[in-house]
DNA sequence: CAAGAGATCATCT
DNA sequence: GATGATCTCTTGA
């Protein structure tokens, strides 16, 4: 397409590092009906076997190997029985860490404004992890897909954000995290309309 | 606008 | 058997 897809490299860093940097790229899925494509805007990290708001705290399972695989790899999982949550899997394989794309906004291009559906307005469409999942049509057999292949992947197409324009925050949802919830692991393009939470 | 409850199931204990 | 990296709808000010 027209942007320039992230490597390998790219993920095998530091995954805060990731994280900020993921804002203002673009998430591309090739689907049997067409494209779907969206603007990053919303990122959390999950770092290390420590970090206890990360499932990755209670060690391998069958679940979160993924986290611990090589970088590069979407871990997508099945939350509350009713939405799906897109993570890339970052840094050398036997660390487990992974960033949560939480929100985007949707690409107006090509007609994709029709998948507005009354209630929420194109802006709103993908303002979570969830809702994201569901307008990128991301769902669990996308598990482990390599995001270095050609069906789901993330491409730079050249409007970096403005440093001054990220902010860093607590990250949303993880209560149960003790001391790892006031971690400012959450970041997000603060001139966006698309945005989660304030 | 804010707060609260319910939906629903794969995964892990 | 319990729980969750969420979302939507309802209620009430």
């Amino acid at each position: 397409m027209r942007g320039k897809k992230l490597s390998r490299a790219f993920y095998e860093r530091a995954t805060l590092e990731v994280a900020r940097d993921l804002l203002g790229k673009f998430l591309v899925h090739r689907t049997s009906q067409g494209w779907r494509v969206g603007r990053i805007v919303e990122t959390e990290a999950y770092i290390g076997p420590d970090d206890r708001a990360s499932h990755a705290s209670r060690g391998k399972t069958n679940r979160t190997a993924l986290m611990f695989g090589p970088p590069g790899y979407a871990y997508v999982y099945l939350i509350y029985g009713l939405y799906h949550c897109f993570n890339v899997v970052t840094e050398r394989a036997g660390y487990p860490a992974a960033v949560l794309i939480r929100a985007l906004e949707p690409s107006s291009e090509r007609g994709q404004a029709l998948l507005m559906d009354g209630k929420n307005r194109l802006e709103k469409l993908a303002n979570g992890p969830g809702k994201l999942c569901r307008y990128m049509q991301i769902d669990q057999p996308l598990n482990g897909i390599d995001l270095c292949g050609s069906v789901l992947y993330i491409e730079d197409r050249g409007h970096s954000v403005e440093p001054d324009d990220v902010v860093a925050a607590r990250r949303i949802g993880v209560d149960y995290a003790g001391e790892w919830k006031e971690k400012p692991w959450r970041f997000y393009v603060n001139t966006s309309d698309s945005i989660s939470r304030r």
